[in-house]
DNA sequence: GTGTCAATTGACACAGTGTAAAGCTACTCT
DNA sequence: AGAGTAGCTTTACACTGTGTCAATTGACAC
């Protein structure tokens, strides 16, 4: 908290009148990210795809695009997660909108007949999400190595072929 | 530490002088834990499995048994990973045998010639080795109330849909 | 009887979060 | 012009948790 009020040049007690607590601090700065970088237009463009397989395909280039633009703060937000309690509400809030996400991209593939048939709704929009969370971005770019581009690849490949029946490549 | 220390029915200071530090001692625990419940035996069955794709599943099951038995302690080591070295240092190690098991599975997977063909062998170790994570199960189970006999069951049916090639199901 | 080991008690340093009180400056409203 | 107020400052303090230090005690071994 010092260091914030520093960087802002103001007293460290400012910001508490500001925001109440670190907690409330960081959602703030989550809040206002998300409306700078223009989240809401940015998904919309991936609302335009139609068909179930070009959502999927678009939506984890989006994501796969927006994670590093949202990482400090993300990361910041899920170790805080652990001890206080609003951040959790505020950080599942968050990830409830991804859910969403999949949840419509499964919906769409089953209503194509493209949905793999072992998966149920619930089941397929859980493991996309699961797949899809910033902590597997952290673990293949971070402590794997691969570079962003690649995480977007293989993960429209890997999604692909787990939830899009018969599009198994070669 | 205070509680800690109360537990064992030993001074706090008691605690320090047999561990040094509140890291060290998660990493002890850590230790103590899986030698009591014997992991080296317990991989040793998953290793006798010869194929590829039975010795994924036989993994995917001995690992999706153990991490309910290890959740506790392997919280409390990601969530002071973040800020303590030590306590990085000794995750990675115990993270870095998962991942050797999962090329181990790939490089069998290939050799049978059942490696599905757009995964090279790293990408497609690093990928088997995130979707394991203890996260992701974390995300599943306690997040999105699956059991873990479903975990199991979905993760092999998920891991090999992915991995192994033409295992498509219906 | 001496040494040593494993504890104990009690005090303290330090960092970080959060609270409280008093005062200062500049602006607005009437 | 004068009153009120918004936004900020300084200073001090409470509380928690980790880690350190020093002096002391009890038990056991040689």
């Amino acid at each position: 908290m010092r260091d914030v009020a520093e960087a802002a040049g103001i007293s460290r007690q400012a910001v508490y009148d500001h925001f109440g607590s670190r907690a409330e601090l960081m959602v703030a700065t989550a809040r206002y990210g998300d409306e700078v970088r223009g989240l809401d237009e940015r998904l919309g463009r991936y609302r335009a795809a139609t068909g179930g397989a070009e959502r999927l395909e678009t939506f984890v280039e989006f994501w796969g695009n927006y994670i590093p633009e949202i990482y400090g703060i993300a990361r910041a937000l899920m170790a805080a997660r652990e001890t206080d309690e609003a951040v959790a509400a505020a950080w599942d809030d968050r990830m409830a909108v991804v859910h969403e996400a999949c949840s419509n991209i499964v919906d769409r593939l089953h209503r194509d007949g493209t949905l793999a048939p072992e998966w149920s709704l619930e089941e397929a929009a859980d493991l996309l999400w699961t797949m899809l969370s910033i902590r597997n971005w952290e673990s293949l770019t971070l402590e794997r190595g691969w570079p962003p581009s690649r995480y977007v690849a293989r993960m429209q490949e890997l999604t692909k072929r787990a939830f899009v029946r018969g599009s198994e490549g070669a």
